[in-house]
DNA sequence: GGCTATAGTTCTAAAATAGAACTGTCAAAC
DNA sequence: GTTTGACAGTTCTATTTTAGAACTATAGCC
């Protein structure tokens, strides 16, 4: 497999997966969306090493995911922000979470529990159908390919 | 970090990434999504190499997500079937192409194309909040820890 | 017996990761 | 004015993982 190229597949798995789809690429996100921004808070929570946090953390920059924005001019500083398209990983994020709470439990509970500021309740992520608004179950998916797969294949 | 013991860190996506985290293992289930289940199938689709396929299967298939059944006496052959837990990976997979449609597209259009029986149309999946409805923001959500982060550091 | 299909296993070379040490800039403490 | 510490990396070697190809085993068909 040439993993270079993933990101140009015609398919849009691929193309996720050759930008999140590593062990330490999902972690550093998940330390974004608790608010970690800076090296050291990455590199201490996660004990990734050090080496590997600094190339993932470009990668992340290089495809838009993290901003690279300075906090102190000397010595030159920088925090890693989540861009739009960062924050638009949450679904993903969620949709793990929460497979994990539903299937990886154990004795002792819940890790962690969110609550929506919006209706102040504990929820669980739930993935609706934009159209009918009913949660989706692969069963009750049809595929087929769209105008990408068509002009890829030729 | 000490990959072999992620799946019983007290944060459920660790627990997810041990299991589903990597580059091939979320390929292989995209293929189960779309009906493959067989080892030449996974083998000629992918184009990944017999041993590291061996390996995922395998591994796919101690965390319950596949079941191995025969379909084959003589020789004994077998196929990988989706559990309701993997099935319940749905929306995980789902999130990664929708995030992947909306921000890795090319001119091409969409590789595919999505339609649910239940309602008939061509959808998105949306990502909403099961107590309200209401569709989840990464901002709109507070975290803090349960009862499994507690005993866990407690 | 020879050919094909399926589902793997085994082998070596190449690539990625772990783990630790090192670099450079600056502020504050002594 | 020199030492210490924080921060954000880079560099190095050893270990682990992956790629790529060949090999094994069982059975049906001609």
């Amino acid at each position: 497999m040439k993993w270079d190229t993933l990101d140009e597949e015609p398919c849009s798995l691929s193309r996720t997966v050759a930008v999140v789809g590593d062990r330490w690429t999902l972690l550093i996100l998940r330390e974004c969306f608790l608010r970690v921004r800076r090296f050291e808070g990455f590199q201490s929570s996660l004990q990734i090493t050090r080496h590997l946090l600094s190339e993932r953390l470009k990668k992340l920059v290089r495809f838009g995911i993290l901003r690279r924005v300075p906090y102190s001019e000397a010595p030159k500083r920088y925090e890693y922000i989540l861009t739009q398209k960062g924050l638009d990983l949450y679904p993903i994020i969620m949709a793990m979470v929460h497979w994990g709470d539903t299937h990886m439990g154990d004795e002792r509970g819940r890790p962690l529990l969110h609550q929506h500021k919006t209706c102040g309740k504990q929820f669980d992520p739930v993935m609706v159908c934009s159209e009918c608004g009913e949660p989706l179950h692969a069963k009750q998916v049809h595929v087929h390919a769209g105008p990408g797969r068509k002009e890829a294949l030729g």
